[in-house]
RNA sequence: GGGAGCAUAGCUCAGUUGGGAGAGCAUCCGCCUUACAAGCGGGAGGUCACUGGUUCAAGUCCAGUUGUUCCCACCA
């Protein structure tokens, strides 16, 4: 706990792993049912069990536990959702990898031995990732922990499989699939990425059947000529047609095949003329259904030429192609290499080549699913933060394809289908029945699992206990917001949109909101080739949870990717020292006697810092309501850094210094009020740091579930502000006068104010006090003729006021016409500027009235101080 | 091939509905002023990529150009 005698450095160390068991103890995360409270919910998007926590993970759940408190302390029964995600594919390989090292084999294990030992891995480490999310300080209700593979999340999936299976969205079917070789299982669409690579463009020519001429065409995959089963060209084609419906000879095997017109081809691109594979290029395979072409598969599941390939059985896919090459130019059937930048389709979790292969997989059919959650953004519905990603959601919806939900792996959920030894009847139960339609009992269950994305895809109700019919899910569903990397729309948000939609009848959130990729101080994405990831407990234990969080928050803005480097969190741990000290000061002011003061008692200043503080409120409350959380960040730190600690605490050190000072219980009052006000708009950025204060002012049981600041109008003084930013404004020209004449503060002055507006002496009356302890003045005298003021003073010009401080005998005469020159400089720049804004009669006439008088009060401001000034220099002259 | 983002101080980035260009870091000068040197005070530094348009008024809205990053896509 913070004591009068504390640390001038706030230690996160001392605070953090303490205040976050309180916080757990306390119960503060959990959200029970409750009708009296509205709902606020947010679902993490659940992260791998093989995942470390990495600085992406640490921005995201800094926005949403930023979201999450902000809504809490507004009253709000609030439900941060946490759980974790098997991630099939990912997770299947790290454990092969772990077996490899005992020694061990999927294939050896056996599909149960294999599941003991997935199960194994998720006792070990599905846990870490939590207690590192912990360390954050995220408020998640850690009661309600979810694993996409628990008993109830598997039912779930299990339930939407058989529904889906029963409307036809889900068929079984042979078609051509993205294949990896090396994972040897299919892959979504999504899966696919696709990388430009430099590589080979090939043409070849095979003989044409009773005819001395030759087909030419090119292909960057010579080794799939073992497949071809046909040449197409352009039915227009004037060049070609007399070969339409001839054979062409595959001079490999000597196959016959036809010569087949099919508008797929462009006549103006390369020979005209291409070879067909329907086993192994999408295009190919959809023109092969038109013309019934045989489908001839010669690749096996991990990329070897199989039986179909003849001398080349056996021959790795990219050894083949060298070897079919060497056979070609044998034969002079070679024509030439060209080398040609082209897009080649590699998984996007090994990088390895994907190859399409004709496979007998599971799909949900997409069409029917896809256009309510289109309609649903187009609609407005969904509300998608930044706009613009809106566009990418619509644009992949209307060009969806079948989703292919297959997977050749172990980890996940097994598909539902059973097959009959007897009948090849196919029966889809959500458990495995007992017997056949035809009566027998020889049923065996699919070996294939779901796409990782199919159980995510209904992580917001499924969490919540769907199927079952729970209070939880009536109560949180749908969630509010969706906050996750933008990468994942396609994966995920698009499919929770369309699953809320069709078993839930609703909408699984209202509001999307997209954050960017963490990059490192060059801005590069972080990745493992290069090494430059950053790992956040790393961040955490050098600077503090808070210090991180705070500086992922700020300077960024929904959707933009981030830059990442030291320095951003050493101003960010700077800042909460700051608070901290700020802290301190006020404690050691503080004594037993309480404090009775009312809105009455205070002071101009005090005034100005509540109004200011109030109206923060209020904005801050705004730009979280628009999740501007970067923006909101930087207002509560210009609040209390700039105004708060170094304009307004030093106002009040006169007053608390002097303990006759009738003012000073009304100086304390603020202090304790402002602090309590910034701590609490502070809090959801930088939990820890605001919760250790707030406790040891007492303010409080804990800040978690104090109640978020409201804009008061009682608190409002905007009309009133202006007096001490007049103040500021003399004490920043003294200052400014002292550094240019190089008077230390230690040098008191006698300062005479001279004003001839009887308000503006009232103001500077009223400030004395701080322009003495701030501006270095022994004395001021307020007046409103010069007479009194010395004569060898030198001036600084304020709005309505001249102030006066005697300083000569350092003065230079020379610099001091320099001075004075420039200040006349930039004066006569305001003047012109403003001058040529009103003699511009479109802006008389057309700008709003407010705007023209705002115009003029600056433009009659600036001449008065501008012919102030000159004076001075003519005086000098 | 289609779409999107970005381009503002030396660096990293803000700039919310159009109305006198901002922050942090770096830099220069001066301060250990009893909350804080992880600090305080004071400076310097910008044709807001370019061109045109709308408007009384454009960093902000529109069109185009250049550079750059990313996403999508079946060009053999």
């Amino acid at each position: 706990m913070m004591k009068k005698d504390m640390e001038t450095k706030y230690n996160p160390k001392d605070v953090e792993d303490r205040l976050y068991a309180q916080w757990m103890d306390k119960g503060y995360f959990h959200a029970k049912v409750d009708e009296s409270k509205t709902p606020y919910t947010i679902m993490i998007p659940p992260p791998n069990i093989t995942s470390q926590l990495h600085i992406g993970h640490a921005f995201e759940y800094t926005l949403i536990d930023t979201l999450m408190r902000f809504k809490r302390m507004q009253g709000y029964n609030a439900l941060w959702m946490p759980g974790t995600d098997h991630a099939a594919i990912a997770t299947e390989v790290k454990i092969v990898e772990d077996m490899a090292k005992d020694g061990l084999t999927k294939a050896g294990l056996g599909r149960e031995g294999f599941m003991k030992r997935a199960w194994e891995w998720y006792d070990k480490y599905g846990n870490i990732i939590i207690s590192q999310i912990q360390k954050l300080g995220s408020s998640c209700d850690w009661e309600r922990t979810r694993f996409t593979m628990d008993e109830g999340l598997s039912e779930a999936v299990l339930e939407v499989f058989v529904r889906l299976h029963e409307k036809g969205l889900i068929y079984r079917g042979e078609r051509l699939v993205n294949w990896c070789t090396n994972c040897k299982t299919s892959i979504s669409d999504a899966e696919v990425e696709h990388e430009d690579k430099q590589g080979g463009f090939w043409h070849f020519k095979y003989p044409i059947k009773d005819s001395d001429e030759f087909v030419t065409f090119a292909t960057t995959r010579p080794e799939t000529m073992l497949g071809d089963t046909a040449i197409a060209v352009n039915p227009d084609d004037e060049r070609y047609k007399h070969l339409i419906g001839k054979f062409a000879i595959m001079p490999i095997f000597d196959r016959e095949i036809p010569i087949v017109a099919d508008d797929y081809v462009k006549a103006d691109f390369g020979t005209g003329m291409v070879k067909i594979t329907p086993a192994h290029d999408f295009n190919d395979f959809e023109l092969g259904k038109r013309h019934n072409l045989p489908i001839i598969n010669v690749m096996n599941d991990d990329g070897t030429i199989n039986e179909n390939g003849g001398c080349y059985e056996g021959m790795d896919r990219y050894d083949a192609r060298k070897r079919i090459i060497k056979e070609f130019t044998e034969n002079g059937l070679f024509i030439k290499k060209e080398e040609i930048n082209n897009s080649v389709g590699v998984h996007d979790r090994c990088k390895v080549v994907v190859e399409p292969l004709n496979k007998m997989q599971w799909f949900v059919k997409m069409e029917g699913l896809a256009e309510p959650a289109l309609e649903a953004y187009t609609k407005g519905d969904l509300n998608i933060v930044p706009p613009r990603f809106g566009k990418v959601y619509t644009h992949w919806l209307e060009n969806i394809k079948d989703w292919c939900i297959s997977r050749q792996l172990w980890w996940g959920h097994r598909i539902p289908a059973y097959y009959c030894r007897d009948c090849g009847e196919i029966t889809v139960a959500k458990s495995a029945p007992s017997a056949c339609k035809c009566g027998c009992k020889n049923l065996t269950q699919d070996q294939d699992s779901l796409d990782t994305w199919f159980s995510s895809a209904l992580w917001p109700f499924s969490t919540l206990g769907w199927p079952n019919d729970t209070k939880e899910l009536k109560y949180f569903y749908p969630t509010n917001v969706l906050c996750c990397g933008y990468e994942i729309l396609f994966f995920w948000v698009v499919r929770m949109v369309f699953s809320g939609q069709e078993f839930m009848g609703e909408l699984p959130f209202k509001d999307v909101l997209f954050h960017g990729i963490v990059r490192d101080d060059q801005g590069r994405k972080m990745s493992k080739s290069l090494g430059n990831g950053i790992d956040p407990l790393v961040v955490i234990d050098q600077y503090g949870a808070d210090a991180l969080r705070f500086s992922l928050a700020t300077g960024n803005t929904p959707g933009n990717d981030l830059r990442f480097y030291d320095e951003k969190v050493e101003q960010s741990r700077n800042f909460l020292n700051k608070v901290w000290n700020a802290s301190r000061f006020i404690m050691m002011n503080l004594d037993e006697t309480p404090l009775n003061v009312g809105l009455e008692d205070l002071t101009p200043a005090d005034k100005w810092i509540l109004s200011k503080a109030n109206t923060l409120a209020q904005e801050v409350t705004e730009l979280l309501e628009k999740y501007e959380l970067g923006i909101a960040a930087d207002k509560v730190q210009t609040f209390m850094w700039d105004e708060f600690c170094d304009w307004y605490i030093e106002f009040s050190k006169p007053r608390l210094y002097n303990e006759g000072d009738p003012t000073r219980p009304a100086a304390l009052w603020t202090l304790k009020h402002v602090l309590a006000v910034g701590l609490r708009l502070l809090h959801p950025f930088s939990p820890f740091l605001t919760e250790e204060i707030y406790q040891s002012f007492g303010f409080g049981e804990s800040i978690v579930i104090s109640q978020w600041p409201k804009y008061d109008e009682t608190h409002n003084f905007t009309a009133d502000e202006g007096d001490i930013e007049q103040i500021k404004e003399a004490v920043r020209a003294l200052r400014n006068l002292r550094q240019q004449k190089d008077v230390p503060p230690s040098r008191k002055a006698k300062t005479f104010v001279v004003s001839a507006s009887e308000d503006v002496r009232r103001i500077f009356e009223g400030g004395k006090a701080y322009i003495m302890a701030l501006a270095g003045a022994s004395e001021v005298i307020v007046s409103a003729t010069k007479d009194g003021a010395p004569e060898n003073s030198v001036s600084v010009v304020v709005p309505s006021a001249e102030i006066f401080m005697p300083l000569t005998d350092l003065v230079d005469m020379e610099k001091e016409k320099v001075r004075l020159e420039k200040e006349i400089k930039k004066l006569q720049g305001e003047v012109d500027r403003v001058t040529a804004k009103l003699n511009n009669q479109g802006f008389l006439a057309k700008a709003p009235e407010a705007m023209v008088e705002e115009e003029r009060a600056k433009g009659a401001k600036y001449q008065e101080m501008l012919e102030v000034v000159q004076k001075q220099l003519e005086q000098i002259k």
